[in-house]
DNA sequence: TGAATACACAGTGTATTCAATATTAATTCT
DNA sequence: AGAATTAATATTGAATACACTGTGTATTCA
């Protein structure tokens, strides 16, 4: 990457960006200015401007005099994105179908690619980041600026919700994820078809499975063990 | 209003929010940086940050070298506009009737009032920005984080198409506003009742309304009138 | 006369300095 | 000893000064 100011710039933002995708920075964990511009070599004016851009589209939160931290996540917001998410990523798909513009649908067989690898090699952060990464150019085919708002905070979450809910140790979980990869082939076949019926009804299922995701982690199946002594988890 | 710094950045941002949805500052206007600091006694730090925050919130587009314009629109965005408003105010309005609070519902009405008299008196301003507040609260009701960024974008588009496509000599316009304002009334209630059902069914109606009034100015009735000489429009 | 290059200016972007605000620690009073 | 108030410190926010980039204009050469 050229190492001019513009560079550094660009570098600090996409590293804040993948960071909070992948949950290396944590939602509530605050920012410092002062470590942030001594490390991407910025002065601190730049760098707050990084901050807005990234508060805008809704990584961070900013507060008047005591600085940036990343966006929260609570229940409430668990429950408002299982409410929007399936619409929103219908109608996206759905537009996906129609508009997808040949380079673009080459485009998201290669990112589907990468998930695959991902997939494989086994880390999750590159795994959120290569699923974050096929769902955006799926936003880019829909090609609403209205939805795209929307869409793009709802895969923000979608990432981090990811990180925190899958743990891969169970083996449906496991299997969940080669079925999220196979209905990424029916959703790039769907768009390649033009068939926009099909591919909202796909956006329903990818997000159905998500929610079961969640369910196997909130409510696991119970111990099958003697009370009294239970194995330590970690904080 | 309080005269500190802090008072006057959110002033700016606030006049330019206003401007940009009543079309005194048009789509594709650029913004003079050095004229508006001096003239809200701000130095241009604060100033470029405010331009940051309204670019995250779709009012200005910020061209890297080229300083901020008003973000543009197209007929392109007119059908996007339309393919996501029923769908996202739908969503939108039928979850305020879910869950807003007796304070949200009291300063809804209150809004209207405003809304009401904006009518009466004329101003077409005035009008748009009563408007535009009223669908906000019916936003801040439905408080879905997801869905606020698109219906927010929205809102700013909507107010706009209405400054473009209202033009009050005609009189099928003047009765689509009177209809606007029952539908309004009709809204309340519905949310009053907690009806989500009607809610979401009267955001369709809303905004086939506005649809109308612009097919009405798009395509308006022929001039009964021999060929030769048209009245001068202004441009 | 037309095109190309160099120069000047305007405007944007960054760094540094200065001011204000929030947070922490310390001290005092109950 | 504990709570409250005040002082010290750290951190955020704004202003000014500086640098760079892009655009327009003038001048020179073909």
């Amino acid at each position: 990457m050229k190492d001019t100011v513009r560079g550094r710039k660009e570098s600090l933002h996409e590293t804040l960006r993948t960071s909070i995708l992948t949950m290396k920075l944590r939602p509530g964990d605050d920012l410092d200015e002062a470590e942030l511009s001594e490390a991407f070599g910025l002065s601190r004016t730049p760098l707050r401007e990084v901050f807005r851009e990234l508060a805008g589209e809704g990584y961070l939160e900013l507060r008047a005099g005591r600085g940036a931290r990343v966006s929260e996540m609570s229940y409430a917001t668990l429950r408002d994105f299982f409410l929007a998410a399936p619409m929103i990523y219908g109608a996206i798909l759905r537009l996906a179908a129609q508009n997808a513009r040949r380079d673009q649908i080459a485009e998201l067989k290669e990112a589907q690619e990468v998930f695959r690898t991902a997939l494989r090699s086994g880390a999750p952060e590159e795994r959120a980041l290569a699923n974050n990464r096929f769902h955006e150019i799926t936003g880019d085919m829909a090609a609403n600026v209205y939805l795209l708002p929307s869409f793009r905070r709802l895969l923000i979450d979608h990432a981090r919700i990811g990180m925190t809910f899958y743990t891969p140790q169970n083996n449906d979980m496991a299997e969940n994820l080669s079925e999220a990869s196979t209905q990424h082939d029916a959703i790039i076949a769907a768009i390649e078809a033009r068939d926009s019926e099909a591919a909202a009804r796909l956006a329903l299922e990818h997000w159905n499975l998500s929610r079961g995701q969640i369910e196997l982690f909130v409510m696991p199946n119970a111990l099958d063990a003697p009370l009294g002594h239970f194995p330590q988890t970690s904080a």
